[in-house]
DNA sequence: TTGAAAGCGCTAACAC
DNA sequence: GTGTTAGCGCTTTCAA
C-alpha cells in the first residue's frame, strides 16, 4: 500500500505479481476462455491487491470494440431528456453497453461538435434527439457505419432509424379535441426557440387542424428565458388582458401550462368551464397540483427504451430494426382542464 | 462519395489521399508543430473530403492523455444535479476538457461500478458527488493518481479536495432562524433515503440546533417514491391531522415543500402566521408559485464551477487547490413562508 | 518543415 | 489451459 509511484498499473504488473502470463491475466479479467480455477484466483487476488483498473483505451484499440453508446440531447435541464435517458439506461443496464451523454443546447453547430467528439471515441451506436441535423452531422452519422437512432420526432426522413412521436399529429389531435369540446376562441403560448423543431411542429399541426375546423388562433405569444412556471403565469395574465374573450389556451409545454393553471386557479376562474387549458409532455413532476392539467404524454421513457433496444439488437446480432420509423401514439389526458 | 467500405478511415487514408506522411497529417489535425500552409491545406481538404474523424482511442493510448473528466452523480432526475452539471460544463467549455457523466442511483455499489468503469477510460480528473464512498471506491480514487473533487458536501474528510456546503450547518441555521421567528411546534418531512447522506446531515444539524434552543421535533415523517409535489401535499395533510398544533414544517427539499405549500395555501391557511414552512435547495423552477417558499440555496452552480476550475488548474499547470475543503455559505431566503 | 521508427497497453489468433 | 506473436491507430522522439 506504500505507493508513491504515479505510473498507472498495467496488465504486466498483475502478470508479474501473480506469476501468470499477461494473456491469461487478460482472460481472467474479462472472463473469456477457459482458465483454471487456481490461476483465476491467483490473478484476481493480485489484481485486487494492486488495485489494478484495466485500461479500456488499450483494450478498445486492440479489440476494436467500444461498449459506449453516444446519447446526444439538447439539454439536461428540461426534465424531458433525463426521462428519456432513464429509459435508455434501464435497457442498457442489462447489456454490456454504456450510455455517454452529450448536450447540444439546441444549437446545431454544437450538436455537430459534440457528435464529432463522440464519434472520435468510436462508440457502438448513436442515439440522437431530433430528426433535423446539419448536413455535416448527417454525413458523419452516415459515414460512421454504426447504428443511429434518431429519437423523439418522426416527422422527417431518418438517417437510419427514428423512434418517437409525430409532433405534428400531436398538435392536430389536441386541436381536434379542443374543438370537439366546443372551445372556439383559442390562444397559444409557447417558447421562443426557433430551433425547437418539435414545438414548432406541434404548433403547425395545431393551427392546421384548427383551420380545418374553421378556427384561427386568436392570440399567441412566445417567451424566452426565466422560470417556466413564472412565465406561464405572467403570460397567461397578459394574453387574457389583451384578449379577454379567450376560452382556451394551448401551451407548448406542461411547465408553462402549470404556471398558467396556478394563476387562473388563484384568480378563481372556472376551469374548464369558462376557460380550458392544455399543455404537452405529461410531466410526472406536476402530479400534485391542485388541478390536473390536460396534456399529451410524449412517451419519453418508451422512446428511450425502444431506441436502446434497437441499438443493442444491432450490436448483439446485427439485427436491423424492422422499420425505419417507429412511431408511438400518445393519448390525450384530459385532466381537469379540458372538457370532454 | 460512393462509400460502401465499412472500414473506418484512418490517418493513413488521409495520408494517402493527400500525399503527405501520416505524421504530418497528424500534426495538421492537431495544430501541433510547424506545418507549411500548403501541406496544411492539402491535408485539411483530404480529411474533409473523406469525412475522416480521428480515432481518439488510438490517440489517447499513444499520447497517454485523455481529455475527459468523469462526473459521478446520484441521479439526473433530481434537478439539483443537472444544475451542478451546468456549472461544470460552463467552465470546461472553455478548456479542452469534456465532462462524462455517470449515474449511481444513490447506491454505493453502483457508484463503485460506475467509478471503475470510468476510471478504466483513464480520465484526467474525477468530480464525484458526496463525501461518503465505499472503501473500494476511495482506494480506486486514491490510486488513480488524478485530481479528485468531491462535491456538494463538506462534512467529512475528502480524498483530495471537497467543494460544497456543510449540510449540517445548513440544518442548524434553518433551525435557528425558525426559533428566532418564534415558532415552537416543529415538524419535519423528508425522503426515506438512508443513503442520502446530505439530507440526513441537514436533519441532524436541524434537530441539534433545535435541541440547543430547548425544542424537539414534534412530528416527523419520511416518504419514498411518487411525485414529490403530490407527496408533499399528502404528507402535509397527514402530519397536520396527527399534530394540528404544529406551527412549522421543515421539508427536506423544495419539491415536497412546494407540494405542502400549495396544499396549505389551497386550504386557506395563514402562512407564515399560523404555520411556517421551509424547504431546501433554491430550485429556480419553483419561482412562479403563488407564494415563495422559504429555502436555502445549495449553491449548485457555484459548486460545479469551482470543482471544474480545480480540475482544470491541476490538469493545466499541476496547481493543487489551495485548501482541501472549500465551503460555500448558503444564505436563507425567507420567501413568504417564514416570518423574520 | 517533414519523415521513419518505436512504442502506448491491450487482445486476436494461433501455437503449445 | 496457457503462452507467444503481432498488431490496433495514433503520437513521441529523433533524424533528415
Amino acid at each position: 500500500m506504500a505507493d508513491d509511484d504515479p505510473r498507472p498499473l498495467t496488465l504486466r504488473d498483475v502478470s508479474e505479481a501473480s506469476g501468470v502470463s499477461e494473456m491469461t491475466v487478460s482472460r481472467v479479467l474479462r472472463n473469456r476462455g477457459d482458465v483454471s480455477e487456481a490461476t483465476r484466483k491467483k490473478v484476481l487476488e493480485a489484481a485486487k491487491e494492486l488495485g489494478y483498473v484495466p485500461n479500456k483505451i488499450a483494450g478498445a484499440l486492440a479489440s476494436q470494440r467500444v461498449n459506449l453508446v453516444a446519447v446526444i440531447i439538447p439539454s439536461m435541464r428540461n426534465m424531458v431528456f433525463p426521462e428519456v435517458m432513464a429509459g435508455i439506461s434501464s435497457v442498457l443496464e442489462d447489456t454490456e453497453l454504456q450510455p455517454v451523454v452529450g448536450v447540444t443546447d439546441y444549437e446545431p453547430e454544437k450538436e455537430e461538435r459534440v457528435l464529432y467528439e463522440m464519434l472520435s471515441w468510436r462508440p457502438s451506436g448513436v442515439i440522437i434527439a431530433g430528426i433535423e441535423h446539419t448536413e455535416a452531422s448527417k454525413a458523419m452519422l452516415k459515414a460512421s457505419g454504426i447504428p443511429v437512432v434518431e429519437i423523439m420526432d418522426t416527422d422527417g426522413t431518418p438517417i437510419d432509424t427514428a423512434v418517437g412521436i409525430s409532433h405534428r399529429r400531436a398538435g392536430r389531435e389536441m386541436a381536434t379535441a379542443i374543438l370537439k369540446a366546443g372551445y372556439q376562441k383559442i390562444g397559444f403560448l409557447g417558447t421562443k426557440m426557433p430551433l425547437d423543431f418539435r414545438a414548432r411542429k406541434r404548433f403547425e399541426g395545431f393551427t392546421e387542424a384548427l383551420a380545418k375546423g374553421g378556427v384561427e388562433v386568436m392570440a399567441q405569444e412566445f417567451y424566452s428565458g426565466g422560470s417556466a412556471l413564472a412565465k406561464g403565469a405572467e403570460m397567461t395574465k397578459e394574453i387574457l388582458e389583451r384578449e379577454p374573450e379567450l376560452d382556451f389556451i394551448y401551451y407548448s409545454n406542461d411547465m408553462i401550462g402549470a404556471g398558467g393553471l396556478l394563476y387562473l386557479h388563484e384568480q378563481g376562474c372556472n376551469i374548464p368551464g369558462d376557460i380550458g387549458l392544455a399543455g404537452f409532455n405529461g410531466i410526472e413532476l406536476l402530479q400534485g397540483l391542485p388541478r390536473k392539467l390536460a396534456t399529451m404524454d410524449a412517451m419519453r421513457s418508451e422512446i428511450g427504451r425502444k431506441a436502446a433496444e434497437i441499438i443493442w439488437a444491432r450490436v448483439e446480432n446485427g439485427d436491423a430494426a424492422p422499420e425505419k420509423i417507429i412511431e408511438f401514439s400518445p393519448k390525450i389526458s384530459y385532466g381537469d382542464t379540458l372538457r370532454r
